[in-house]
Formats: C-alpha cells, structure tokens, sequence
DNA sequence: GACCAGGCACATC
DNA sequence: GATGTGCATGGT
C-alpha cells in the first residue's frame, strides 16, 4: 500500500505540478476561508474574503468586534452565511479566549491538544480543523476532504462509506510525515476532483491516474 | 431548472 | 449508532 499512495502523489505531480497552496495572503486568511470553503465552491468563498479585505477586515481583532449581524452579510456570497458568520466568531471568541488572538501563540501548542481544541469550537470539524492545522500553522496533518474519499474509493483503495480518521490514518501511515508532502498532496487530490472526478460528471475514461 | 461545491450540527428513530 | 435534514450562494 506505501507504493500505491506514494505513487499516487508522485502521479498527480507530474501530471499538475505545484499547486501553491493555500490561495491566501496570511495565516489568518487561511483560517477564515477555511471555515467559509466548507461544502463550498472556491470562487464564492474568494467573493467573500476579497470583501472583507476589501473593508481591512481580514484581520483577528477587528473581527473579533465586529458583530455577527454585520458579518454575516458581507460573506453572503460563500453561502450559508448565517451560520458561516456564526462559525467564525465562535472560532474567534476561542482564538481571543485561549491565545489572546494571537496566531504565534497558538502555533506553539502541541498538534493534537490542538486539534482537539480545534474540535470542541461549534462549527469546526475535522476537516477544518485539519486544513487550519496544516495550512495556517504547519503543522503535519493529513486533510481528507470529499474528493479524497471519492477518488480513492472510485479507484477501489477504500471503501465508500470510509470514515474521516480511517482515510486520515490510512494516508498518514503511507506517506512519510511531512508537511510539504501533506500541503501539496491535497492540493493536488483537489485539483484532480474538480477536473476529473466531480459527483455526477466524472471524467473517469481520462483521468490521468489510469 | 437541476445539480454541484475544498462540511457541520442537530433532530429523530 | 445510523440516517436524514437545514443551511444558501453562484457557476455549469
């Protein structure tokens, strides 16, 4: 199995190259986009934060004070904004609570008390937990994500109904522990479901993984 | 107009 | 513990 999701990634790259993710100019953009990406496509959730930016509200203080009454339609257009605006300052209200809404601070502490601290926030799951993990902070976590889980199960490596921390442990165990390797193999499994593996338009005859 | 997108929480059985 | 449902916009 350590040769198979090895060469997966080795695949993906020739065929795709770098990805250069996360899309964001700062930890703390990586963090909101992604609370706002969740069940989301991309383009809606770039709308969202170019306006927040565009008010110099991409910032941990200042949405912190802002009201969830008046976030809420200023990402509208990532959709679920009601609840999205919700997940956002119950994530804030833990980052000014436990760290003091201070990112280094919070990048210090041990991986996995993290993660779990990450879990205990309304709205922050494992993936999103997961994705601030490794894509803010640097820390070696493997993101399982939709497309995961349905490129891996349409190439037969997994069941379908494979549970997050089952494809997580899977993934983990077969690649060496490495944040670049985690960073751009995820990217890379994105890009190839949007191109190639979509829910009811798979592109399976093409797919450069046959 | 239907379907989909880089989830998650909560209700109900 | 499994299964279903609400949340919502913008692109294809």
């Amino acid at each position: 199995m350590i040769y198979q999701i090895d060469s997966i990634y080795r695949k993906l790259f020739s065929c795709f190259g770098p990805q250069h993710w996360w899309p964001a100019k700062s930890r703390f953009e990586v963090m909101v986009g992604a609370i706002l990406t969740q069940n989301t496509n991309w383009s809606n959730v770039e709308t969202a934060i170019n306006n927040l930016r565009k008010k110099k509200l991409l910032d941990a203080g200042k949405l912190y004070r802002l009201p969830q009454r008046k976030l809420a339609p200023l990402i509208k257009s990532a959709g679920y904004y009601n609840i999205k605006a919700k997940r956002l300052k119950e994530f804030l209200r833990f980052l000014f609570k436990s760290y003091q809404g201070n990112l280094r601070k919070m990048s210090l502490v041990d991986t996995q008390l993290l993660r779990r601290q990450l879990l205990c926030v309304n709205g922050i799951g494992p993936e999103t937990a997961d994705s601030i993990l490794l894509y803010a902070l640097g820390k070696p976590v493997f993101v399982v994500d939709a497309y995961t889980k349905r490129i891996f199960s349409r190439h037969r490596l997994i069941r379908e109904d494979v549970d997050y921390h089952e494809l997580q442990d899977l993934c983990a165990r077969n690649l060496t522990k490495d944040v670049k390797l985690f960073n751009e193999f995820h990217a890379l499994l994105v890009k190839l479901g949007k191109d190639f593996c979509r829910k009811n338009k798979p592109r399976c005859d093409i797919c450069p993984l046959r």
